[in-house]
DNA sequence: TCAAAAGTGTTCTCAATACACCCATGA
DNA sequence: TCATGGGTGTATTGAGAACACTTTTGA
């Protein structure tokens, strides 16, 4: 590594190999790069997306995914990490690269290929307040609208990526609130596969993992008899996570 | 669909639109785009990945993956199918793209981005042949060696990939010979997974997957009682592909 | 008292794993 | 004849899947 960092150096370059280095990258294309977030969040028992209403041209009032131009002076995960923050007031999100989009003829304007992201947000009252003033809005899965250049087929590739991922990953705590009930958690898991599970095999699985700690409250907002809540142990998670654990529910 | 290929296209921006639009790209960054490819191969029971030993400026004489930029009239993918033809002469081969690497200090020399992609290929003598004029060459993944920028991260990253997937695709198959004995695919198999497997199982297991045709023939080289030879029934893993069927040896 | 959601156990089936010997053949 | 790799069967264990009723409580 540290060979390298020395050989490689911008300067030494320019000092020997000036007129080749140059020559190998001159006449090379540039592109623009932009990032796209599909960002999923979980409310009412549905899983939902968060789309945005362009205030701005090309594309003005039509829906898109959250976006931007990836800057000289960033890494693409930045960029995503920016983009996020300037959109829901969230650092430490789960987000993951989804892959890059580059079709010749994706966007009509120019030539710019975009890296698309996919993230898990926890959906609260005060992350709505801020995507409200930004023009953003939160749409069911089931329900995807038109959106601009390739922007649903990154929709559909997320939503195949995020059901494959939770068969090893325990994605689902990060779009539940801290504290949530084991229905919950199973309705989530139905959202991301589209299909009922069995709730006693549910349970019996999930606790299996050994990895939500049972709290003594419960959650009446809905039902009577009121669902024990859970935290997730993301301290016994890592453990697991050292050995290789296969979280399918 | 129509309805936005016919308002996003380019002649309806220019009219329209035309200082918004420019003034919304104008001052974006662009980027170079390279293509980096991390090809696996197979030979005399060893997992193999194909190294460049670069004859030009930038890291003459220093070892890389095969790659290239990206050109403005193409995909990220249409590049790699590009690059890996020229070095390969092969078409039609088993790739997918691994991820995007953009950290800024990457490349000391200029601000460049580069998709990796890996490839599953087998290793034939025409083949090596032309590698060997490309100044290309096997080495074995147990003993990698320093490559240039980030190419051995991009390397321990596909080997975690095909580790993966190759529990749930059958991508063991792309890297034998069309006419494969099971033994074979079982030394691929441990190549990959980097541990032994008992060959009682993993018979049971392979042919249960019921894509596998069992020919009259021997492979008489590796054995003096000789080795049934197999053939991939592609017909009928298309069909299992579609109901969802799982891989895991 | 009843509607609505939470919580609980058992059985069956099947796949994963562990394990050891005989077979065919060329040298 | 013997060394080398190819090919086979069984028993055990554990996880997944199917399945129905009782509990709690606010309205």
């Amino acid at each position: 590594m540290f060979f390298f960092a020395y050989f490689a150096s911008r300067t030494f370059f320019l000092q020997t190999n000036n007129t080749l280095f140059m020559d190998s990258y001159a006449d090379k294309d540039k592109f623009y790069v932009a990032v796209d977030c599909i960002i999923f969040g979980f409310d009412n028992g549905k899983l939902k997306l968060l789309v945005f209403n362009r205030k701005i041209d090309p594309y003005r009032n039509l829906l898109s995914l959250i976006g931007s131009f990836v800057k000289i002076g960033e890494s693409v995960s930045e960029a995503s990490v920016r983009i996020l923050k300037e959109f829901t007031g969230l650092e430490n999100v789960y987000m993951k690269e989804l892959k890059t989009y580059s079709s010749v003829d994706r966007d009509p304007g120019y030539r710019c290929l975009s890296v698309a992201q996919y993230a898990l947000i926890r959906i609260n009252d005060e992350i709505n307040v801020l995507i409200k003033e930004k023009g953003a809005k939160w749409v069911d899965i089931e329900e995807i609208p038109q959106l601009i250049l390739d922007h649903n087929e990154m929709v559909t590739d997320a939503l195949i990526r995020i059901r494959k991922i939770s068969r090893y990953k325990p994605i689902g705590f990060e779009l539940l609130p801290q504290k949530f009930t084991i229905p919950k958690l199973q309705m989530l898991y139905e959202a991301i596969y589209q299909r009922e599970l069995d709730s006693r095999n549910f349970r019996k699985k999930i606790l299996s993992f050994d990895v939500i700690i049972k709290l003594e409250e419960k959650d009446r907002v809905s039902s009577k008899k009121g669902a024990y809540l859970y935290q997730f142990d993301h301290h016994k998670y890592k453990k697991l996570q050292k050995s290789g654990y296969n979280f399918e529910v």
